[in-house]
DNA sequence: ATCTTCTGCTACATCATGTAGCAGTACGGG
DNA sequence: CCCGTACTGCTACATGATGTAGCAGAAGAT
């Protein structure tokens, strides 16, 4: 079998982690010109970031596709989509599952303002449907 | 050292977590009262049990007092905190520290629907400010 | 003095992670 | 046709985290 095509992946490791930075943030690339973009920070012998890759794609954050001889390696999702699998785990253990209470707490622990809540609130809920989406009635009240 | 005071905790394993389901769900508890509150689903032996609360403890989640010669053992925080040190995490990692990215994705990923999501924006805005409020309700244990 | 409870260590097998070496293979030049 | 080159496919291995538990010692109960 080859990828794990599965969306139940397992967590990121720090390593894994920054791998992954590179490739949302720099696109597609090969070991080789992933390696290089991390040295400056990190310096790791090649076979270190196949090896990583590897697991990234065993564990399904990554998938490769061969160009000419090389492996060029991608991310199968946006870090975002990766961001609300993690949510969903905390929300279920330690919010039963409510995400009201995990609002509460954000709003609670400071992590943002009522306010400026509620105002991403109504922003998401007039923002593009982001399909096929045609009406866009622009509010005259509060734009930011 | 006694305890590990500072915030920054590491993670929960899985039986770690399963523990401290148990101390939030039925408060402040022993060794021995926790591990038979496991037992129907996982049966452990006490000295498992303490090290796993020893290690608990270690990392800062709960704290103990003693009781006669035995130790009680409590969650330092409530879960929702906890959940809102994990999303922290998260927003950093994932979404550039965005909260706006991650709502954005809970919708896109019909966690959360954008009428939902308003909704209860606006309910957490006119919540009680929970600090010096002398409202109703809420009053339970818990200290943080 | 014992027995009964608890706590304080120590032990250990497994798995995850960070890190890397080495063998094999295919392709562009001599 | 032979040889580096550029890559990939395995294997290795030390460390730390986790799950799981045994055993020795102290202190109160009898």
């Amino acid at each position: 079998m080859p990828d794990n095509l599965n969306p139940p992946r397992k967590g990121l490791s720090a390593l894994e982690h920054q791998l992954m930075e590179i490739l949302w943030r720099s696109g597609p690339g090969t070991a080789e010109q992933i390696r290089e973009a991390l040295a400056p920070r990190h310096a790791l012998k090649d076979s270190t970031i196949r090896t990583v890759l590897k697991r990234l794609q065993e564990k399904g954050y990554i998938t490769h596709k061969i160009a000419g001889k090389a492996f060029v390696y991608s991310g199968v999702e946006k870090p975002r989509n990766v961001a609300v699998r993690a949510v969903r785990q905390i929300l279920d253990k330690f919010c039963d599952g409510s995400l009201e209470q995990l609002l509460a707490g954000l709003v609670e622990n400071e992590v943002v303002d009522r306010a400026e809540l509620q105002q991403l609130a109504r922003k998401l809920a007039r923002s593009p449907g982001k399909k096929q989406e045609a009406s866009r009635k622009e509010a005259s009240k509060g734009k930011e």
